[in-house]
DNA sequence: CTGAAAGCGCTTACAG
DNA sequence: CTGAAAGCGCTTACAG
């Protein structure tokens, strides 16, 4: 393939000479929001870009204006649904504004995100949105932050979604208050004996999970000790080789898993099952997100509705406008299903 | 928030003048392989970049060298899982390469996905990946082709995944093979009666599907007529809503419905259910893709596994690789799960 | 309202 | 191996 496939694409230039003007008020015609071009000629301008199929030259517009109309959003792993539904907020929310949006993997770890984050810098994106969750503190942690600060000095913009451990614009998601309203629900159920499923990984959205339902637990007089907490990969093959483990040994006095994310509470339903047990009946199942197939398994998933979408979309609106260190919450609500049928005893 | 804030970031010329040394010869020892600069100068070089904090602009390399280190990959709908796991196919094989993967949601249209081709050409990816699944004859279609041959003349590489009716390199999925050995080994387990249950919109992928089954059934001595065909929007919803319409007036003699994806099928589940029968037990049901989830509802659904990521990866290594128009197939396997128990009375 | 010119940050023949 | 210069395609003061 030779270089000369490049002289085929049609530029400004071609436009302008088409028109008749010079490349500065073909720019300028062609530039939305900018006034300062005679009507006759706009209409001349635009035909000719219409004529010759002419495509702005996004990545030169990017180098010569210092960014591009574009939001990046780094997700830890597309095939969470978690940050599929987020991404889909993005879209929705950036769509209106003309933006493109572009999604880029990183992994669980802060040095992912920072990873990702070094070569998106590079690509000069209006907006950034991170949908870690939270890495607590560390020295990638704090890396980040750094890469991420240089990023605004450059004109950009950064809001994360999820726990406010960044100091940057912030969707805050109720995991916590969520995490606490379930914990009270099921303590009316009769539920007594829960035990948690966590991720492995550090986050900070888990932390909060964990801590909202504890609190709030105790205070319905539910004691939660630390061996009552369990951590796997935040997957749903982790939660099913835990759970299958722990029902090997028994689960001692149980009557309720409660799970860090909807994913991980399938993967337990599953691994109950197969261990003879029946979720809801013998033992009751919760999950978290409610996500897309939650109310399909079998016994169908308790669970805490996170409005992540709407978090996507708030997460643009925050990028828009100007503003620094803002937070906005979005309100997370507990739903009550069949895997958490009431026990028989309540108190 | 003024523009001087771009004047904080480190530039090439920077690096040059700390290492004492023109930014040609900066550009070059941080090129990777380019092998004629000195290695003290290198060595100074690396030094003086990294001190600085130096991130090379990829939109000014972009413009000047007419390209992006850069995967872009065209998605209907970011939430399907389907999609999110080619997705994550292509970015473990973009990984070694270097490039960064980026992902790109359109809509289940030709349009969708040509309005996203226009705008991502701006942003001049080394290859676009499509993977929309074929959307059958149309202008839009026509205007798709036209669109990513300029984007081809220009020096970019363009991929689909999912059936060869785009003129480009093509991972083939199995869509009508995988189809055809579901059907073969429904009907060896006794079903005589399928329903289809195809989705609405225009799709390659569904049709050879629906062809794949349909030849292989017939040749199994199983007729399946145009009224035994129906469609919904691609979705658990759309699917749910459709099945449960269908329950209503009674689903007549069949025995076994056979959904053109997993999303689909699960939605069917719990439609069924919901209308007093039990999926497995009154009626087999199967689904398409082993999307994650197929196997932790119950019954486990019975489908065909369609190795989405490894197509995904496939899909990198063609674009990586010169050539016009290849084909490369990628096998299915169905799994037979609970949800297709053997019929009493096989033939 | 318009054009000539300088500039964005980088790459790459070209000539040493 | 190295530097000065031209160029990538676009934008935007500046001066009319």
């Amino acid at each position: 393939m030779t270089q000369t496939a490049q002289g085929s694409a049609v530029t400004l230039r071609d436009v302008a000479r088409e028109a008749g003007v010079s490349v500065a008020t073909a720019s300028r015609a062609l530039s939305p929001g900018v006034r300062n071009v005679r009507a006759s000629a706009r209409d001349r301008i635009m035909a000719a870009a219409d004529k010759l199929g002419y495509r702005p030259n996004l990545t030169a517009q990017a180098t010569s204006k210092g960014t591009t109309r574009t939001i990046a959003v780094v997700v830890s792993d597309i095939e969470h649904p978690y940050y599929s539904a987020i991404a889909q907020g993005v879209i929705e929310g950036a769509g209106p504004a003309g933006l493109i949006v572009t999604i880029a993997g990183s992994g669980y770890g802060a040095e992912d995100d920072l990873a990702v984050v070094r070569a998106l810098r590079g690509l000069s994106p209006q907006m950034i949105i991170l949908t870690g969750g939270g890495h607590g503190a560390s020295a990638s942690q704090d890396k980040l932050t750094e890469e991420l600060r240089l990023y605004e000095a450059r004109g950009g913009r950064v809001v994360a979604v999820g726990q406010d451990d960044l100091p940057f614009d912030t969707v805050v998601l109720g995991h916590r208050s969520g995490a606490a309203q379930l914990a009270e629900l099921l303590a009316e159920r009769g539920y007594t004996h829960p035990l948690l499923l966590g991720p492995a990984t550090e986050s900070t959205n888990a932390a909060e999970w964990e801590r909202g339902f504890i609190e709030a637990a105790k205070a319905s007089g539910i004691d939660i000790r630390d061996s009552d907490i369990h951590r796997s990969p935040i997957t749903r093959d982790g939660a099913h080789a835990l759970i299958s483990r722990l029902a090997r040994h028994g689960l001692r006095d149980a009557d309720l898993i409660v799970a860090a994310s909807d994913v991980m509470a399938i993967g337990a339903m599953t691994a109950l099952r197969e261990s003879g047990m029946e979720p809801g009946e013998h033992i009751g199942l919760a999950g978290f997100g409610n996500v897309v197939g939650a109310e399909d398994v079998t016994p169908e998933l308790t669970t805490v509705e996170l409005n992540l979408a709407a978090a996507g979309a708030a997460a643009v609106q925050l990028g828009l406008e100007a503003g620094t260190r803002r937070l906005r919450h979005i309100n997370a609500e507990p739903i009550l299903r069949e895997s958490t049928p009431p026990r028989l005893f309540a108190h």
